[in-house]
RNA sequence: UCCGCGGUAGCUCAAUGGUAGAGCAUCCGGCUGUUAACCGGAGGGUUACAGGUUCGAGCCCUGUCCGCGGAGCCA
């Protein structure tokens, strides 16, 4: 049994390939059958006298997806789609499919997420979810190599993790729970542990966000340091996706290929990456024409008008405390700032990374728990991490969606993760 | 939640208020090098749903449902 993809290594000799059939096209006494496997897709000759008469009758009666064991006899041909192809010596169907919605024509994105799972057997599909594997591949390698421990945080929660976003609720025997909307409060903990980890899961926010940069379930890797400080975090960032981005282009250009992606954006993709201060952020807005006063958050055009000025992904550093999260490390000589900063990729695809410097201050954390209206009873174990040989330390939420999908150029998220839940779609 | 656009065959789309159409898919037939093959034939419709206007509604009006795009929020 070969793979498709390893065809080309096997010239001259019979192989057998199982997989479905991806397409037909008949002469009569000719038939080309074109068959994946997942790997690949490639042409089989069946000629009237190649094959048993029962086998040309069998290739005759395939449906698109049908399922066959084929062998053939690999030749290099240059009429053949991907310069190799079988002629086919024999053909054993598994399960004749029945009328299979996915025609060779087009469809609308309604129509093909209702058959999500049928979508994802097509050419474009299997390239963006080998891509996918390859940047998780690629992100966990990267943090294993620098000594980075995986620690899965829990989806069930007792509470909110940042008290922002609206939750799924769900009932744990006779209480309530929610889904996780983050891990990093358990990434803190655990990176008091084992110093440097990570966790890699889905996240549920539930939001009626309705555009093609959210999705309601999202996979985010978490990375939190010990005796870190946001510079240090800074560079691992960019470091870490550098590297992500070089190894796909070096990996997966027969995907990126396929994809049509321009790969000469990504090739840019190197440390270090540009840094802009919120503060001249939003001077650089004032000057481009939008209304934005000091102490907003970014809108969607706003991020956009940020990075069109550079050709790599940007930091936008020191964001006002009032817009962001409870926990994060106040500006030195200025309170009214955090030493936190967003990546903004660029390409229009916007934020994929939200990172900080923790407090570490036991008072300052009781004092911001007080300040947000948390329950305090539900924070008492984060409160303990500053009791107990607290330490500064830092780390980031990289969004493994938003991240494919720029590396892809997708028009939309949901391309990015194989059973995309949206607003109004939880099917299939 | 707000703004905009849309819903006709399994799919992608046509159709001045006047007989419901094409391509693909399916089925039958033809073709020994096809490239989303091609050629001939066949079947396939509660025009999203509910009302209304009209001699007559896929088309005009009202409401509902669903979808898509954008905004807000975020990764």
């Amino acid at each position: 049994m070969v793979d498709i993809m390893d065809v080309k290594d096997h010239v001259g000799q019979e192989v057998e390939i199982r997989g479905w059939l991806y397409n037909r096209r008949s002469s009569g006494k000719l038939q080309f059958l074109i068959l994946r496997d997942g790997s690949g897709l490639i042409q089989v000759v069946l000629a009237a006298n190649s094959v048993s008469p029962d086998d040309f009758a069998a290739g005759n009666r395939l449906t698109q997806e049908s399922s066959v064991i084929v062998t053939g006899v690999v030749r290099a041909d240059s009429r053949a789609p991907g310069g190799f192809e079988l002629t086919g010596t024999s053909l054993r169907l598994v399960s004749l499919a029945g009328e299979y919605p996915i025609t060779p024509k087009e469809h609308g994105t309604e129509f093909l997420m209702d058959n999500r799972h049928l979508w994802l057997r097509t050419p474009r599909q299997e390239a963006i979810m080998r891509i996918r594997q390859e940047v998780t591949l690629g992100l966990r390698q990267w943090l294993a190599d620098r000594g980075f421990i995986e620690m899965p945080s829990p989806i069930l929660t007792p509470s909110s993790c940042e008290g922002t976003s609206t939750l799924f609720e769900t009932t744990y025997f006779e209480r309530k729970a929610y889904l996780s909307q983050s891990g990093q409060l358990y990434a803190e903990a655990a990176a008091m542990a084992l110093g440097k980890v990570f966790t890699l899961g889905p996240t549920f926010r539930a939001e009626k966000s309705k555009t093609r940069r959210h999705l309601i379930e999202f996979w985010m890797l978490e990375p939190e340091i010990a005796f870190c400080d946001q510079a240090e975090n800074m560079v691992i960032q960019e470091e870490m996706i550098s590297y992500v981005v070089q190894r796909v282009l070096a990996n997966r250009a027969a995907e990126l290929a396929v994809l049509e992606r321009d790969t000469a954006p990504l090739q840019k993709v190197t440390p270090p990456f540009p840094k802009i201060m919120y503060d001249d952020a939003v001077e650089l807005l004032k000057r481009k024409g939008h209304e934005f006063n000091w102490g907003d958050d970014f809108g969607t055009p706003h991020e956009l008008a940020i990075t069109e000025e550079f050709e790599k992904p940007v930091f936008v550093v020191g964001f006002p405390t009032a817009i962001k999260a409870f926990y994060m490390q106040p500006f030195p000589e200025r309170p009214e700032i955090v030493l936190a900063a967003d990546l903004l990729a660029p390409e229009g695809y916007g934020e994929i990374i939200g990172g900080s410097q923790r407090i570490h201050d036991l008072d300052l954390i009781e004092q911001r728990i007080k300040e947000h209206n948390l329950p305090r009873a539900d924070y008492e174990w984060y409160i303990d991490l500053r009791k107990y040989g607290s330490v500064p330390h830092s780390g980031f939420g990289l969004g493994i969606e938003r991240f494919v999908s720029w590396i892809c150029k997708l028009e939309h998220l949901r391309e990015a993760i194989p059973f995309p839940r949206l607003l109004n779609r939880i099917y299939p």
